[in-house]
DNA sequence: GAAAAAGCAAGAGCAGTGCTCCCGTTTCGT
DNA sequence: ACGAAACGGGAGCACTGCTCTTGCTTTTTC
């Protein structure tokens, strides 16, 4: 079962996996995921074609390595972007947060589009990004969650929500567990909560989409400020107040 | 300059475009944008491969006119649903509107991916697809300008937009230009108006998105209902009060 | 009406892809 | 030390987009 990888073969295997999946990224970056080529992968390592089936059974199979490593990447930048802003107002975290994600997606369009926009063909999510995903997904959570929700400056209808049957059951368990294994409360976890945090969550990544793969071409000149505000605006729809990026000050 | 079209050779090119366009959407539907093959496309035609470069120069210009057609065809869905529910109140015509158009994206999956997920690798939006797109947009622009703006029912921040410099010039010329073109008064398109239409615009695009990649795995039940309650939700926080579709009735 | 021009389909062929199989070699666990 | 497992290389299969040449048909021009 519990196979000790034994010295050196092992550290090299390690190695050149790290290696492939360095070339594969560099691909990435300059000509996309279904242009991704094995063969160019090899040639660039200076190795045969078939020697990386040793290390990737497929192509999808490295395409899913670096789909789960993307995954982490864009969770890593949120979370220090969460924890980079403390204490601060709730739509200036957000924006922050944001904008980190933003500034990921715009330095690596590629690995973006390859988890965030149509998947390649036939290829069904692998199970082994959950764990990535709901690190991102915890991420605004406990940020609603430590923001406009403690100050209790939400409309009417964010904290006491109307009667939407069990649409959020799901969600809401899988945050209750996530926080309840983490030692937060997840008091406060309402429909409510949920419905605009999720509002929040498509929107961004609605936008982003749309600025990544050109729907906003000959729409918008200023990309950055244009993000800003529509941020701050959907933000503020949550805690009206709270804080005013670019207004006067 | 202007080649009249005689007869029978040039009626059959156009029927010969039509069955290879039609041949493509299939193969298209069941495999995919990028496995899209324009041998199989022959094939299934049973004609040679080298026969489709008469009538497309390359792969990307068949690409290009399934992305023009997929792009008027769920313009023709959006526009039909706006003009199914004049006289309605707003929250109720904005949901038929998202309805109609995830009802599309749901039904041809591979085409949404098409235009609305990452495009295909070094391919730029051609500028032919400017028209239908613009299409869409106008018809979102229409019913906010029919819809809340009438009734001025919006929260404050809606109607009186605070000074957020020229982000907006570029979208509301062109919005302006286009209602003056179909003699409609393009008066209160104001600053407001276009963040909170842009802002549904891209939280229904990123829902389908969401939805539709896979990124609700495992976190939503009911992908009815819950598209239903976050589209009211939002068309809400612009019309409060203008309906409640799922409410107590 | 005949000749020239243009449109057309087919086939061979090129360079590239993912992937498999078999080969001889190297390293591992025992 | 020995057998087994892991390894890298090369050849090869079926496939792709695309080009070029060859012959045929339709259309235009004189």
């Amino acid at each position: 079962m519990a196979s000790k990888p034994t010295g050196v073969r092992a550290r090299a295997r390690a190695q050149f996996i790290d290696d492939i999946k360095r070339a594969a990224k560099a691909q990435l970056r300059s000509v996309g995921a279904d242009s991704l080529s094995l063969r160019a992968v090899a040639r660039e390592l200076g190795v045969a074609s078939s020697a990386l089936y040793r290390y990737f059974p497929s192509r999808d199979e490295l395409l899913t390595a670096l789909i789960t490593d993307a995954y982490n990447d864009v969770a890593d930048a949120a979370e220090a972007a969460v924890a980079s802003t403390a204490g601060r107002p709730f739509v200036e975290r957000w924006l922050v947060l944001a904008q980190a994600i933003r500034g990921w997606a715009l330095d690596r369009a590629h690995e973006f589009a390859l988890i965030y926009g149509s998947p390649v063909p036939g290829y069904a999510a692998p199970p082994e990004t959950a764990a990535p995903v709901q690190r991102l997904t915890l991420t605004l959570l406990r940020l609603l969650h430590e923001g406009p929700l403690e100050h209790r400056v939400g409309p009417a209808a964010f904290r006491a929500p109307p009667a939407t049957s069990g649409a959020y059951d799901l969600v809401r368990s899988l945050a209750e567990e996530a926080f309840e294994a983490h030692g937060d409360d997840p008091v406060g976890l309402t429909d409510g909560v949920l419905r605009a945090g999720i509002g929040l969550w498509t929107q961004l990544f609605g936008h982003l989409g749309f600025e990544l793969f050109g729907q906003f071409q000959n729409v918008v000149v200023d990309f950055d400020e244009f993000f800003e505000v529509q941020m701050v605006e959907a933000a503020e729809r949550l805690a009206p107040g709270s804080a005013t990026v670019g207004g006067p000050g």
